[in-house]
This record gives C-alpha cells, sequence and structure tokens, in this order.
DNA sequence: TAACAACCGGACGTTATCGTCCGGTTGCCC
DNA sequence: GGGCAACCGGACGATAACGTCCGGTTGTTA
C-alpha cells in the first residue's frame, strides 16, 4: 500500500490549524477577514493555506459545515420549534457574523454557497408548518424572508464594534419577532 | 474689494461637478464608491478633489446635506405621520443606499456624521408622540430603534444587486412595520 | 545511503485605492 | 506688460490584500 510522503509538518495538523486561525479570523473580522492574517496566525504560509483551500468560500465552508451541522441537528430533533431555530442563529450570528453574512449575504453568487442557503432554509422550512398551525407566525411569511431577515441582522452586527453586538441584537429581534407574529 | 484669483476652471464649478459625480458613485457603488472614479466622472482631477473635499466625509456631507433637509422639511410641515418619515426615508434608500449606511452605520466614529444621526433622530422624534398616540407605534420603540431599523435594511440593501432592490425593501418593511406597530 | 516525491513557507508580482505633491496655467492687479 | 496668487490635473509613493511561484526540507523507498 502506497503511503503518502509527509513534509515537516503533516498536511492533516496544518490544514486544522488554518481551520482555527479562519474561525477565529472570521469572528473577529468579518467574512472578509485577510486570509494572509489567517496564515500567518495558522503559524502557515501562504502557499500551504491556498494549496489546502483555494479560495476564501472553500475554506469558509470549511469553517462553517460545523454551524449548518448544529441547526441541522437542532431542526432533525422532535419538538423543535420556530423559536429555537431562530434563537439558534442569533446566538451564532452575535458569536460571528460571517456564516449568516455568507448564506444570506454574500459578496457575489457562488453555487457552494447557494448550497448552504438551502441547506439553512431547509431548516427554517421544517420547522415553519408547526409554527403557523400555532400562530407563532404569519402565514405569509416564508424560509426565504427569514433568511434575509437574519442576513439583515447579521450584516448590521457585522459593522458595529462587537460590544454593541449583544444589545443592537436584542433591540433589532424585539422588532423582527413582532413583525413575525400572527 | 479684494477678490480672489480664479484659475483655469472656476473652482465654484468644479466643487459642484465634483457633488454631482459623487452622488452618482454613491448610488451606483455605495457609500465606499473608489474616490478616484468621482475625479474621473467629473472630469478633475485628483487633486481638485481632495483640495475641495479633504476626506470621504467631507464629500458625503455635502452630497446628502440635501438628504437631510428634505427630511427635516417634510417632518416640519404639519400633519406628517411616522408613516410619512418611514416612507420618505425609504424612497431615498432605494435610490442610494449610502446616505443612510452613512447615518446609520459609519465605518468608523466621526463628530461630523454623529451630527446628521442627531438630524435624522430628531426628526423620527418629532413625528414619534402623534405616532404612540394614533397606537401607530409600540410606546417602547424609540427614536434610535428607528434609526437603527432603517439603517439595517440600507446596510442589506448595500450587498444586494440594484435589480433586487425594491422588492426586498417591500418584504423586510412588511416584516419590520408589523414589528413596530402596537 | 542515495534519490525522489510530497509538502512547506514566504518572497514576489499584481491590482486597487488612497492621499500627496508639484510643475504648469490662468487671470487679476499694479 | 510684468509678476504673483490661486487653482488646476495627473503623476507618484504608500498601503493592503490577493494569489502564484519556487527553492528548500523532510521522510520514504529501493
Amino acid at each position: 500500500m502506497r503511503r503518502p510522503n509527509r513534509g515537516p509538518r503533516a498536511a492533516a495538523e496544518n490544514r486544522a490549524a488554518l481551520i482555527t486561525a479562519a474561525r477565529e479570523a472570521f469572528a473577529t473580522a468579518g467574512y472578509n477577514a485577510p486570509l494572509t492574517e489567517v496564515a500567518r496566525a495558522a503559524g502557515v504560509g501562504q502557499g500551504s493555506l491556498y494549496r489546502h483551500f483555494p479560495d476564501r468560500v472553500s475554506l469558509a465552508l470549511a469553517v462553517f459545515e460545523d454551524s449548518v451541522a448544529d441547526l441541522e441537528a437542532l431542526a432533525a430533533r422532535p419538538g423543535t420549534t420556530l423559536d429555537d431555530v431562530l434563537n439558534l442563529i442569533t446566538e451564532q450570528t452575535v458569536a460571528s457574523t460571517a456564516f449568516i453574512t455568507m448564506v444570506s449575504v454574500p459578496p457575489r453568487p457562488d453555487p457552494r454557497i447557494v448550497e448552504v442557503r438551502d441547506r439553512v432554509a431547509r431548516v427554517l422550512e421544517s420547522v415553519l408548518p408547526e409554527a403557523r398551525r400555532t400562530g407563532r407566525v404569519r402565514p405569509d411569511i416564508t424560509a426565504d424572508d427569514l433568511v434575509l431577515a437574519v442576513g439583515m441582522v447579521a450584516v448590521l452586527l457585522s459593522n458595529l464594534p462587537a460590544s454593541e453586538r449583544t444589545e443592537t441584537t436584542g433591540r433589532m429581534w424585539r422588532l423582527l419577532r413582532h413583525g413575525i407574529e400572527a
């Protein structure tokens, strides 16, 4: 059996370090965080970064796969409500605006991002019928409306200093919750 | 009486051309439109641009003075309601996201921008009491909440292709209007 | 142990925008 | 008509980030 050669630092190790550093950079500086800085923080050269992740999107997908998976896991759990899903998304957004910003307001169209957006939309769709039945949401609100709404909040937060994010989120969701209720 | 000397093209003429070009650039490319392009479109050198307007903020203030004045004029007219003000702001935002983006979500703190923000907030405050009295708005909604909300929509729009702006604005304001109502 | 395959990291060229600097021009004033 | 004050425009250097390229290193394989 042919095992691949390895350089001074294992490729997998570098890859993991890059994802960790990128997660932090995205949280600090938003979706457009400089990739140069990510490489530096990971203790890795530019070359290794671009070898593992040819562009920003592929790096971001690796970083945020967990976030989508968490949403899907929550939706799969019986008894999960729309409020539960919105709460999780809100928490994710306060911690890091990058994920929802990428999903909801991509700088430019990209099929890989569309795919993730669809997964998020499906999560919302899965809890919408129950929310309509119990009157938690007006019947004309669509999953797309909600994707836009969470994106709108995320983009707002990404333009605010981290210190104001929690409070601003509270204020805006107070408006939006009333807005979606039946 | 001492009249200032004038160069080959009148200073006032250049200034006006710059403001016109900047208004268009801001509308097309958002608040962060490249100033180089503004100078080119105005048929003026970089030097003249920066002489008349030392930085982006001073140019933007000149461009958007009209917008603030329009809001203040509307608020001064008797019988103006909160809905009227929000409608005007929405129209302004669909036409150009730059004004409200600058006011509500400035890239970095600037006293001159704070001043404009305060003027906008005062306009909203002037129509809030009547809106509360007639039940058009919940009593705990502040002018600051509204400044943030219009800013949130503006930032969302500025990240969307112009073709989707009208429809998206409609969808988000449908949510937000319900959200502010009593 | 000799040679090679895979991988490493950072130097480098590219692009975009900013803001400054300065040689040149115009028209007023004496 | 001579000279100066104000103004013009674009060349220029600085900065920031991107993405590529390549000389060097490591560990495996024969």
